[in-house]
DNA sequence: GTTAGCACTCACATCATCCGAGTGCTAACA
DNA sequence: TGTTAGCACTCGGATGATGTGAGTGCTAAC
């Protein structure tokens, strides 16, 4: 049963107060603060009515409503309006992410930063998820007997690499010459479809003994596999506690240590990634109790993506508490990411 | 004037008793828990006199007494006795640490964690200092056109890259032969002799047109610089809430604030590195007010070396509340650095 | 130089009290 | 039937008085 007009309104009314004086509202200052037309009295009845329904719950007796996670909910997805930043503010942000940079990810984490900065939130960054791209390049370089750096290149111009080790007795040439074999054929192949197999057979024909492949094989296969692992960054974890909502030691202990978990965080944010082909310009939004990490259950998710050229994608986001100006945030990570989704292509051309 | 005798024990039971109680030491609880052939109104006598001497102060009147800064410092240099780790501690660090990993900075990275949870303080590391370590290798690999890759192999085998700029109509085979005239002419130069004059003057008899070289000169060259730069890795931040020493939350959020600013204490860690030619198994520990960070005047950071090889060094150590168990901690980390030492020196032969 | 004795200090815990914003309910009103 | 005024009631939080106890410094005697 949807809510009626009125309804929507007093439960708009009480999330905005709500959030901008973190004091339970009553029907009294709820008079006083907007044009309503009707008495306390019949907000009081109105007021009850959202209980019932589970939108807005009480502290206590005496004290006025504060929102349940239902009716942040039901605020976010019908009844908040969208704001436009200012032209300034546009600015700030657009000055503030670095593009000078060939890096991708100094570029990606300056736009976390800000974010962090501008919402005076936890902000993070999931790396890119480059399991569909495509390996464009993979060389390897001597370094000294025994170990070797391979340098993959995928679509998109994203460059990984890392130290391997190798049968002592194997020359730079050799290397070489291995290394070329395998580019040759498995490039143009999409991440996730590397197999350690489809490594393998690509060298049987080589004149280096099969037996002592095997290591090879296995080094740079693993140093594919691992270009595609999953990275979190967080940013801005103490300006969590400036905030009213973890002013008590316990829960500002409850909150640093659940998100110094990376990786609990960085897998609930890869699970919030639904259907792969989706609308980029859509946000992730979990609140309070809808969120399954430990210890987060005062908070609130809002992710979104960020694309490099078209196979590959991550997350940027914010973790901020649920009693957030949620209209004012989502407007600031969609032009973050559509910020960073610009730079991002004048980088890579 | 050195201390006398009984003065000597009544400071170091003071530190002991307050360091495992948090709770200010009276005279007559020091008499309980210690061996004293005096009365506690001779304690007492001692006492103020401590504390006319600046070693010990009160919090207020009828308190009992703390250690000041200078009672730490006291304590640290010629009171404390240096504890052994059991057998069964030292088996668990030296498993914790990884080996397997080819990769040193995930070996100083995971003897830093293992800090941090031992100690239950915020641990860290600097990165390698490569100043004195000398070019082995430098290699260019051309990704894309206008886009390449410097690889920079150091002593020790330590291994940077960086992606650069070049000019776009430069060759895979054009950009390997500038390389490998960057690289004779580099090899076995120390980092800080390198300066852009060096790499430029390297490159004069090269077939390139000079004028087009100033690019992938400057690159180059900034990608050499790049690799010395001064890194911090911080863990274990949220260990720190749980101390009664930050337990009320503007102390924790002045720590949590100091601390998030890496660059601050990045460079304050990298003051501590005195004399260039010394002890390494030496600590540098600063207490308190001797810290010259804001808003870390609770604290204490106790720091040591680690080696990669002759040439580089850095540092590991930890940040916690100046009331800690100075020799415990000290005993843990120096273990630590034993054992991070002798694993790098395996994974470099 | 050491000690017993004693008056004094002061943070902290406990308890009683008060205040006021807020509620639900009832009865009257449009 | 929905709206409103009025009212008794609730209860968290602020305020203030009081008592307790660990600790101190000082003095005088050993």
């Amino acid at each position: 049963m949807p809510l009626d007009n009125r309804k929507k309104q007093v439960l708009s009314a009480i999330v905005d107060d709500y959030v901008s004086t973190y004091e339970p509202v009553g029907s009294k200052s709820l008079i006083e603060r907007h044009n309503f037309t009707v008495s306390s009295a019949t907000l009081r009845n109105e007021m009850a009515e959202l209980e019932r329904l589970g939108y807005i719950e009480k502290p206590h007796t005496s004290a006025g409503r504060i929102p349940s996670d239902l009716g942040y909910r039901e605020y976010v997805d019908s009844l908040m309006r969208y704001d436009d930043l200012s032209e300034g503010e546009r600015q700030e942000i657009e000055s503030r992410i670095l593009e000078s940079v060939d890096d991708i990810t100094e570029l990606i984490r300056s736009a976390t930063d800000t974010l962090s900065e501008r919402t005076g939130f936890v902000s993070l960054y999931m790396s890119p998820r480059l399991h569909k791209s495509f390996l464009k390049q993979l060389k390897m370089l001597m370094i000294e007997p025994g170990k070797a750096l391979v340098v993959i290149v995928l679509s998109a111009g994203v460059v990984k690499d890392k130290i391997v080790r190798i049968p002592n007795f194997l020359t730079g040439e050799q290397i070489m010459k291995i290394s070329d074999t395998v580019e040759q054929s498995l490039t143009g192949k999409p991440l996730d479809e590397i197999t350690l197999v489809t490594v393998a057979s690509s060298m049987k024909d080589s004149d280096i003994p099969e037996a002592l492949l095997n290591q090879i094989v296995y080094e740079a296969y693993t140093a594919i596999k691992q270009a595609d692992s999953l990275n979190i960054y967080l940013e801005g974890e103490n300006k969590m506690l400036q905030l009213p909502d973890f002013g008590e030691l316990h829960k500002a202990r409850n909150l640093l240590d659940s998100l110094s978990n990376d990786g609990m965080v960085a897998g609930y944010v890869n699970e919030l990634n639904p259907a792969e082909e989706r609308n980029d310009d859509s946000f992730m939004i979990r609140i309070g109790q809808e969120i399954t990490l430990d210890g987060l259950q005062d908070c609130s998710f809002i992710t979104t993506t960020y694309k490099i050229g078209d196979d590959i994608t991550g997350n940027i986001g914010i973790i901020g508490p649920k009693r957030m100006s949620y209209s004012k945030v989502i407007s600031q990570i969609n032009f973050v990411r559509k910020t960073l989704n610009d730079k991002i292509k004048k980088i890579t051309e």
